[in-house]
RNA sequence: GUCCCUAUCGUCUAGAGGCCUAGGACAUCGCCCUUUCACGGCGGUAACCGGGGUUCGAAUCCCCGUGGGGACGCCA
């Protein structure tokens, strides 16, 4: 049976990067059938956050990733002080009281020297015999893992095929603090063997941390999960993806106005494919998903590929369900949606207009509120030629039943007595009932504002033409 | 600096030695549709990093360069 996990440290929001890494690790599990957990790897106490909790099981939440657990790793040190003892006393582990001073320096020299920095070794039982080091009085230790000296670690990544990495290239690493709380490579090691992850799925940042964990697992005498690593992703610049990037939380793609659907498209083709397959769905992906077709390499954000998705699902999305989605980005542009048209029609006329949520309801501000055209619109499209035809015309409009197709006959019957052609009469009503150039169709737009209100308005903006 | 990984249009990618005159999508350009703008339809520009091998045959396999990414923490 598949398992899998997805073990973010609490340190901030879901970012695009996770939301992918956690996006392929559920999708290969469901399509197993196997299991997907969530482990939260909250061992850093300076950085890690309640809130940042939080907003990674927001962020799993709104994109619809169903999880087992959490699981929390700070409550789980009891069985990480088990296993340091069981390391310590078969001789794979040892007590380590080399001060952080130390080690710096250490490593500076090593840098300084062209090598790569590496702890020495010097806190090894035989080592510290032979240096005469003795452990300082009322100093508490940390432990490190005791890496094998020679031969190398091989493994068959399901991405990048066969790793291998010289264990002369690997340094005994800390694997308990002195406050008992163990270190990433050792907590995420016992967790996925207690939790019986059989395939670790994650970002390719831990390439080179898995032969140290392979190290450990061997130390352990625990059989070895399968490794899949994922190439990164780049911000669109092809740098390393950063706050500089703008919107790098999920959540802020939440509410820009993004659908979860189309985010989830977006991310699942970065770095996947299923041949010429472009647009598809979550149990699609499901059905489809595989580790072989995942590429190897980095791959670039592209906010315009993802722009162009959430407007294929938004042309398809249900209408109440986007007007309750652009309410309150209209509420906060000061519209009161009551008293103005049904929002869920509105949002049919629209939505294939816009990629947006947000550009939705920009689009929709002149169905709740009159806007003033600018000065350059009004001088552009107010000519003292087509006044009268507009007078006509609002004559006409205030004496017809309020329906698309009437109001689509009186511009008619109007652009033909007064010898205009049928833009010619549009497109300054356009603009004086909406205060926009570009809308849906005149007679569709003036329908949904509703009679009094186009009224009033072309009457207001009768006045600003010259003549 | 050392180690690990990687390399197809501007971007995401298809490609498992002959189906490749390298396919699709975004972006871009042109035309059509049209009541403005979109949507939609049709079409165009555009790529196998370089050099050596292996093979009857290489985008595909190997080696060397070069470019890109990652790692080198008592962060994860």
């Amino acid at each position: 049976m598949v398992r899998t996990r997805f073990a973010p440290s609490p340190t901030g929001y879901l970012h695009i990067g996770g939301a992918r890494t956690a996006l392929f690790c559920w999708a290969f599990a469901k399509q197993q059938g196997g299991t997907f957990i969530l482990r939260i790897e909250d061992t850093d106490r300076e950085r890690s956050t309640e809130a940042s909790v939080q907003a990674i099981l927001d962020g799993m939440n709104w994109l619809g990733m169903d999880y087992e657990g959490p699981y929390f790793q700070m409550q789980r040190l009891e069985r990480y002080r088990h296993a340091v003892e069981q390391l310590l006393r078969d001789g794979h582990a040892y007590e380590c009281y080399a001060t952080r001073e130390e080690i710096d320096s250490l490593r500076e020299q090593q840098r300084a020297r062209g090598e790569k920095p590496r702890y020495d070794g010097r806190w090894r039982p035989e080592n510290a015999r032979r240096l005469g080091l003795k452990p300082p009085a009322g100093a508490k230790p940390v432990i490190r893992f005791r890496t094998p000296d020679s031969g190398e670690v091989t493994f068959n990544d399901l991405v990048k095929g066969p790793i291998t990495v010289a264990n002369a290239e690997l340094d005994d690493l800390v694997i308990m603090r002195a406050d008992g709380i163990p270190t990433y490579n050792f907590g995420v090691v016992i967790d996925d063997i207690d939790m019986a992850i059989t395939h670790v799925v994650r970002g390719d940042d831990h390439v080179n941390n898995t032969p140290r964990q392979i190290n450990i697992y061997r130390a352990l005498g625990a059989s070895l999960p399968l490794f899949a690593h994922l190439p990164m992703i780049l911000g669109a610049d092809g740098e390393r993806l950063s706050k500089r990037h703008g919107a790098v939380s999920v959540m802020q793609y939440h509410e820009d106005g993004y659908l979860p659907e189309a985010l989830n498209n977006y991310l699942a083709r970065l770095g996947w494919s299923h041949g010429d397959a472009e647009k598809f769905s979550m149990p699609q992906l499901v059905e489809w998903f595989d580790l072989r077709h995942i590429s190897k390499s980095p791959a670039r954000f592209d906010p315009e590929k993802l722009a162009w998705l959430n407007q294929q699902y938004l042309k398809e999305a249900d209408d109440a369900r986007l007007a309750a989605l652009m309410a309150p980005f209209l509420e906060r542009d000061g519209c009161m949606l009551t008293g103005g048209p049904e929002p869920k029609r509105v949002a049919a006329l629209l939505k294939e207009r816009v990629s947006t949520i947000e550009e939705l309801a920009d689009a929709a501000v002149y169905f709740y509120r009159a806007l003033e055209p600018s000065v350059e619109l009004r001088k552009q499209h107010y000519t003292a030629a087509v006044r009268p035809a507009l007078s006509a015309l609002l004559e006409r409009l205030t004496a017809i039943e309020w329906n698309r197709a009437n109001i689509s006959a009186a511009m008619k019957a109007v652009a033909a007595e007064c010898q205009l052609k049928f833009p010619q009469l549009a497109m300054p009503l356009r603009v004086m009932v909406t205060g926009e150039p570009q809308t849906p169709s005149v007679d569709a737009t003036l329908e949904l504002i509703g009679q009094c209100p186009v009224l009033e308005r072309m009457a207001r903006e009768l006045a600003h033409f010259p003549g």
